[in-house]
DNA sequence: GCGGATCTTGATGAATCCTTGACGCCGCCC
DNA sequence: GGGCGGCGTCAAGGATTCATCAAGATCCGC
């Protein structure tokens, strides 16, 4: 199921979107601000994103900006404006395609199905493997000599974080408001403690890591 | 240089579109009908297309569907019907895009720029190589030699702010106020320390820089 | 309500990093 | 030649950050 998420602060429009895309078969996601946007996007990776420009929180453009942070999701904008000005703002920021309101569903509907065609063809495969383990994105499993390994929801998150943004150097803010919200971006002693606990699982030698590497003073990184 | 081939008509669009694209760094070819156009872009083998759906000899979704028979590359649809039966119609036929007449140029040349990104393959890498280390800005990494290069927080920065102004000089007051705050514009000797640690872990020969150097009495330059 | 798993929190020693001062070299001007 | 300022090098200290452990607190399924 394709998963969609859907950024807006107008209720009705959200309450509208939501019926008519769970009905042609999407699996739909909502946020009414960038800061849930955000958390959102990290946590339910979707195939799509709907981003309205007008949010309470935050300009939409910014939101746009943090997400290409990290993600590559085809992004479609939403705007009551009809200035190229914005058009233009907007989708050099990074937007895939970009639609004024008011808007009919079909079109709607149809520049989605544009953005999907495009997208699965660079679809990676939600496989990663390292010489001592193996991680499924898609299943949310890691193998480690054949066994599954057990990982505690948190550990999860983390090493999925750490894993979607291989080689990439990962910042401990970035770690922190993603896992636990942007609110913890403080508590460095948790990725401490929760690194700790994945290497134990996942590294041949703890002590000596040699695919979750700490820089230290700035965050960590993921090498295959 | 990007291929571009514009389908329209409209001689006057034509004209316009091909003196806007070029000047702007397009490779332009132009076709008036759908047959043309076919042959044009089996020809050339554009990076985009901008089709008119209006076209004398053949529908312009007949022309994107024989199009989409052997090639992916990105389709930017123009119309001048407003219906969304006829956005509906020329996506699903595998437009990329879709944008009504009248628009504006720099409308048109944003969407293009949005296109391009996404078909061209995850954009450039922001990545810097001279022949004795590379340097990746984009995933914070430094290579020699294919091994990785540890740089401490602060060597990082102040490689970055060199890297990012290459060939360019950067003045001690510049680099200062850069990694330590504007407060610290008088410790230079801070940059001796960590100019000196920067040319250990990646020149060659560190008492002979060949890619920073010292610019005495002034500030510093990053050469490739 | 119970028991187990998971998440917080604090403390400790180890490792890393930043700062600071001293010293010698070199080129330039007096 | 001597004085001077800018630069490169080195090493030690103190400060920050990290890894590890363990003891509560909390959550969740049964």
């Amino acid at each position: 199921m394709t998963g969609v998420l859907v950024v807006d602060d107008d209720p009705y429009l959200l309450r509208a979107l939501r019926i008519t895309l769970r009905a042609h078969g999407y699996d739909v996601t909502v946020a009414e601000d960038g800061r849930a946007a955000l958390a959102a996007a990290a946590r339910t990776t979707p195939a799509l994103v709907i981003l309205d420009l007008g949010l309470p929180d935050m300009d939409g453009v910014e939101v746009l900006a943090q997400l290409r942070g990290w993600s590559q999701v085809p992004v479609l904008v939403l705007s009551a404006r009809h200035g190229s000005a914005d058009k233009v703002q907007a989708l050099d920021a990074g937007a895939d395609d970009y639609i004024t309101k008011p808007f009919g569903l079909d079109e709607l509907l149809a520049r989605l199905r544009a953005l999907r065609r495009r997208s699965v063809d660079d679809a990676e495969p939600p496989l990663v493997a390292t010489d001592a383990f193996t991680v499924d994105l898609g299943k949310r499993r890691v193998t480690r000599d054949g066994e599954d390994v057990r990982l505690t929801p948190t550990e999860w998150k983390m090493l999925e974080v750490l894993v979607r943004n291989r080689e990439k150097l990962v910042t401990q803010q970035q770690l922190l408001s993603e896992v636990w919200g942007p609110a913890y971006a403080k508590e460095t002693n948790y990725l401490r403690v929760y690194m700790a606990q994945l290497r134990r699982k996942l590294e041949p030698d703890a002590a000596a890591p040699r695919h979750l590497l700490t820089e230290a003073g700035i965050g960590y990184r993921f090498l295959t």
